[in-house]
Formats: C-alpha cells, sequence, structure tokens
DNA sequence: ATTCTTCTTGAACAATGTTCATTTTCGTAT
DNA sequence: ATACGAAAATGAACATTGTTCAAGAAGAAT
C-alpha cells in the first residue's frame, strides 16, 4: 500500500469523507451549538455509518477536537494576516481581527474554549501550543512599543493584554449575559487597547 | 396544608432533600466537573430515586441552574464583603477577590459560564442578572476615581475592566493553556489593574 | 484469479436523560 | 381512630446518544 494517503484510490476517498465529516460537523457546531452535536446526525449527512465516524477520529470527542484545531487554525490565519507595518496599528487590529473571528464564528470558539474531555483523558497538546502561540502574537508589536522592557515582562504583558480582550469580547458576544452592547463593543475594545497601551507609558508617535 | 412550605412537616423534609441534592451536585461539580454530573450519581448519593430529581427540579438542567445560581450568590457576597473605604484599594480588592474565589471554585466558575442550555431553553433571566451585578461591582468604585468622566462612560468601563479580569483569570487558571503561569496572576492581576488605571488618568493618591 | 489487508457496516450494547402509572406518605376532616 | 384525598416518591420502562465489534465488502498485491 502506498505510504502517502493522497495518491491510493482508497485513500483519495477516505480524505474526502474525512473532510466531508469535518466540514458536517464544523457546520452544526457552528449553527446549532457544540451541545446539538450528535453522532448519528453527522453520519446521516454524511451519508456513512456510525462506526465510520469512529474508524476516522477514534472517539467522537475526536471530531469536536480537529474541528476545534482547525478553528485555531482560522484564527491564526486571520490574525497573521494583520499588517505589522505599524505595531499600535497592528494590536488594533489583532483585536479587531479578534472581535472579527468571534463575531462570525461565536459557536465555534466556544466549542474551543468550552469543551471538556471526558473523564480524564488529556487535552491534546497541539491544540495548546496552537492556543498559545495564537494569544502570543501581540508580543512582537508589544516589543517595538516598549523596547526598553525586559523581554520576559513583554511576553507576559502580551498574553495578559490578549486574554483580556478575550474576556472582553467572549462576555460582550454572549446575548445571555450583555456585559458590554454588541454595537459599541468595537469600539470599546479599540478605546480600551489605547487606554491599557497608555497605561504602559506608550503614547500615539512612540512607535519605532 | 400550610402554606409556608418550612413549617409544615412534609414541606420541611422536602427542603431538606432539595439542599441535599443542590449540596451533592455543587460538591460533584466542583471536584469533578459538569461534564460528569449524572442523575443517576447524584440520586443515589442522596439516597432517593431518580423521579425524585425530576420532582425538585423539572429536568436535569435545573438542578445545575441552581447550583450555578448559588455560585452567583457566593461570589457576589464574597466581592461585596470587598472594603469600599479606598477605591483604589477596592478594586484592586474585587479583582483579587475573584482570583480567590475562580482559584478555589474553578469549576463551579466554570460551570456558571460554560453550561448551555438544551436545544433552545432560554437562560433564566435572574442568574443572568445576577451576573451582571456582579460585574457590575467595579463601578462604584470607578466613579470615585473618575468624577469627571460621564456616568455612562464609567458604567461600561467598568464591565470592560472586570471582563478582562474575568478573562485573564479564566484563561490563566486552566492548566490546559496556561495563559498566564498561576504564580504570577495574583501580582500580574494587580499590575494590570494599575496599567489600566494608570491609562484612564488615575495615579496613587487620586482617590477622594 | 486468489489472497491478504483494510475499511465499512449496522446491529447490539452501554450510559444516561426523561416520563409516568403505581404506590406510599401524610395532613385533614369526620 | 379511621377514612379520604392531595401531594410526593418510586423505579420500571422508554428515548436518546456514545461506543464496540463481528461479519462482510472493497481494494491492493501477487
Amino acid at each position: 500500500m502506498n505510504i502517502v494517503q493522497e495518491e491510493s484510490r482508497r485513500g483519495r476517498k477516505k480524505l474526502q469523507r474525512r473532510t466531508l465529516l469535518i466540514e458536517i460537523a464544523r457546520r452544526s457546531i457552528a449553527t446549532k451549538g457544540l451541545r446539538s452535536l450528535k453522532v448519528r446526525d453527522v453520519a446521516e449527512a454524511a451519508g456513512c455509518s456510525i462506526g465510520s465516524v469512529y474508524n476516522e477520529f477514534g472517539y467522537f470527542d475526536g471530531l469536536i477536537l480537529t474541528v476545534n484545531r482547525e478553528t485555531v487554525q482560522a484564527l491564526t490565519a486571520r490574525l497573521t494576516a494583520v499588517p505589522a507595518d505599524d505595531p499600535l496599528r497592528q494590536l488594533h487590529g489583532l483585536a479587531d481581527a479578534y472581535l472579527g473571528f468571534a463575531t462570525e464564528h461565536a459557536n465555534l470558539l466556544r466549542s474551543l474554549f468550552e469543551h471538556r474531555m471526558e473523564d480524564d483523558r488529556p487535552f491534546p497538546e497541539d491544540i495548546l501550543a496552537m492556543v498559545m502561540d495564537a494569544f502570543a502574537l501581540m508580543h512582537a508589536p508589544l516589543v517595538r512599543l516598549l523596547p526598553d522592557r525586559d523581554p520576559d515582562d513583554v511576553a507576559l504583558l502580551s498574553r495578559m493584554m490578549f486574554s483580556a480582550v478575550h474576556g472582553i469580547i467572549s462576555l460582550g458576544l454572549e446575548e445571555r449575559m450583555v456585559a458590554v452592547p454588541p454595537e459599541m463593543l468595537r469600539e470599546r475594545l479599540a478605546q480600551f487597547v489605547d487606554t491599557h497601551l497608555a497605561g504602559l507609558g506608550v503614547t500615539r508617535g512612540n512607535q519605532v
């Protein structure tokens, strides 16, 4: 048998269906939320048996984790697409990009952060690492804005800032507990970033 | 029959068991997480039938919601216990109290924020209101620190600040995706509050 | 064509939420 | 005290959903 899956006929079909399953699951999570995702629904929608889902992902959580993995990737792609020319604008761009992604894919993002493993199965390392990396994207522009600070300090600072942004957005987007009215969220977020930067001693025109 | 439940013998027993059920559920959530809470476990631990749980709470989510309701109450109690003498110290106290509660009751707090209703049953209004109230507790001290600002502005500001704190803490406490190392969390949080206040133009000694 | 490997299937099982007819409990009226 | 009836408790039965696996189908290798 060929090692490379894409080259064998069998492998192509398998991969094709794997993609289909993921796509179906993602769509379901995005529209109806993680809680109403069911194996049988996914299998039926994909036109295959329940067992095939298990062949492909091992256990049902595996499918969810795969969707989540791709969610971080999509998020990261969006965040890294933010122009890095001006560090201050980049920070705002990052916050804004996160807000945009969270708005458009609220349920997917929730699935990423709220999904708990069954029993005490370990949470996949790679997803963890990817989320960390995404949250570290504020590091580079902050370093440029704060050249005199201890780098370790800035590293923590950037993750804190991103965590704060995450908190504001994730609570702000909950229609349930509207911490901040959605319309205002965008500008408020920008204001928040500015305020915090001001607190860090960064004033407009301070960048390298 | 007596209207007041506490006064009838039957009512006393009923209430007693209700309390027991809640206590068992809370303990289970706190130690093993929301996902592994099962009706049968709760019923068995309480020494009653499954049906009784349903008699008491209507549906299983009802029990969870009751626990969550009491979680917000406990959180609020802890937050309102923070001394209000000095507004700056109060803000730090609130952030610290939240961190303390989140550390001691990580799973309970997660249950509060992560629990999703089945299908599209509406999220209980009262819990929502209580969470909002808790998040508004930074309002009073901020008003004192920023007497010249538009009150509506300060209202939003306070909820944003609390949301930010929430984000930092909830991500920081996830062992899964350690955004900030736990040991440092406390001092970093204080630093965050200070930085943000500085950005708002508040310097030490600025309070009324 | 034959054989071997791999994948697919879906029935069966297991775990869990939910219902409800029956039984039990218990306050109240006689 | 007894009988009656409302309220509560019960748990078997059911519904839903995750999981397994023996048997069969499909594809690759020779």
